[in-house]
DNA sequence: CGGTCAATTGAGGGCATTCAAGGTGCGTGG
DNA sequence: CCACGCACCTTGAATGCCCTCAATTGACCG
């Protein structure tokens, strides 16, 4: 560690100094001042799987766990419109012009401030507004990726390309050639709301993937890839 | 017109003053210094139906016209992620993860200014960064809708939603209960890479909502919606 | 052990696609 | 003016991918 990262360590809020989200999520682009008066508004709280996160006008940075986004269709249709892992950061400015429901799909972890004090940093951290835009257009990407998923792909390319999204989100640092495992923190019936499928065809899918070698599963959620290799082929891009 | 209004626009740049751009567009949340900063850097061109709008680094607002937004896959699959109706602002800080390209669909005037300004402008107006995380939001609602019709929505509930959203952007202001018509800005084909469908389906839909009364069709593109109800109940939400 | 829930697997059907043919509008050149 | 080519669109028939319906298995738990 350099001297200067010492120098800025010193001034970071305890709280804050082994915190997650300031790589990933929204604190990483803060000075030491305003990370100390986030920080002071901050709130720690648990929210167990299966659980509907509220829609007030707090932010929160996701400590842990996953979060899935969702919008419901008549006839009890319903798709899965984005994803969070942690490290990352929710919370919307503004109101949406359509209902979009939030629900923990693992325990998840959360740091949380108030509306009103983001939107006053704004106007003073210029960073800040520029973080927020940044992350809104990476999830403007990853949505438009997906539109193209849903719009043009195979069933059997949905899925490889939803298990490397997942695997690169669990674990970002990962190194690229070698092969990985990990529990998908989503049921069946999720992944086929969020790739357009019913859950038959899925699990289909994952049977055909794992008879070809592609993938190994075990307890039905825990998936290794065994080929990372075959799964970008039959991604479909 | 009251007072303020008058003495505001005494301030506001002659090219700047019967601008659509300042009513949806960017250049509404500028103070009168700020747009004369702007618009003195600014630049209007044309741009002709079917051209491809190149991906510098500038950013512009849409006069009028029609863009469209698409995303390749292999074997010559298409995906049309996004469009661009006037008064609308185009532009990307940061630069995408993946390529997506930028299309004329009808002849296009852009008044367009450098990067460079808008990121530095973003530093000393919080007003210009609210306004454009503001506009990214509001992309990503659109995205994460379509992302709901693509994976959930049947053929005809597609077709319904998208002639709904080229009118509610073709006419904002329209009364909602009459009905109107306008000239389709898209090939069959685009509409066909836009809801995740075959042009023949496209086609056929088309056909059964004119006999069906919902629609009246002249010389293939131009489209009366003769029951903007019956649309409504047959669009899936 | 029986109950519940999630997932898998099989059989059959339907909606959108593929393949194919014909129609419409429009500019170009005879 | 009409013939021609071309791009776009429409319509029909048949195929196929994914869905629906149904039964079964496996895991977890009281």
């Amino acid at each position: 560690m350099t001297a200067t990262q010492d120098a800025q360590q010193a001034d970071i809020p305890t709280i804050c100094r082994a915190c997650e989200a300031r790589r990933g999520g929204l604190c990483g682009v803060l000075k030491a001042r305003q990370l100390a008066e986030l920080a002071g508004a901050s709130s720690r709280h648990e929210v167990p799987a299966g659980m509907e996160l509220s829609d007030d006008g707090t932010y929160s940075n996701l400590l842990s766990g996953v979060i899935k986004l969702t919008r419901n269709l008549p006839g009890g249709r319903q798709q899965i419109v984005g994803f969070h892992f942690a490290p990352d950061f929710l919370g919307r400015p503004f109101e949406a012009k359509r209902p979009i429901k939030a629900e923990a799909l693992t325990n998840v972890e959360l740091c949380s401030f108030p509306g009103t004090t983001i939107d006053r940093m704004i106007n003073e951290a210029p960073e800040l507004a520029r973080q927020l835009l940044r992350h809104a257009l990476n999830e403007l990407d990853d949505a438009r990726d997906w539109m193209a998923a849903l719009g043009r792909k195979t069933a059997s390319e949905k899925v490889a390309s939803f298990l490397l999204m997942v695997a690169g989100n669990i674990d970002p640092a990962h190194h690229p050639a070698s092969s990985m495992s990990f529990d998908l923190p989503l049921t069946r019936a999720d992944i086929a709301d969020f790739l357009g499928l019913t859950i038959e065809t899925v699990s289909r899918e994952f049977s055909r993937l794992r008879s070809d070698g592609a993938i190994q599963i075990a307890n039905k959620r825990h998936i290794s890839l065994a080929s990372l290799a075959q799964l970008k082929e039959r991604c479909g891009d």
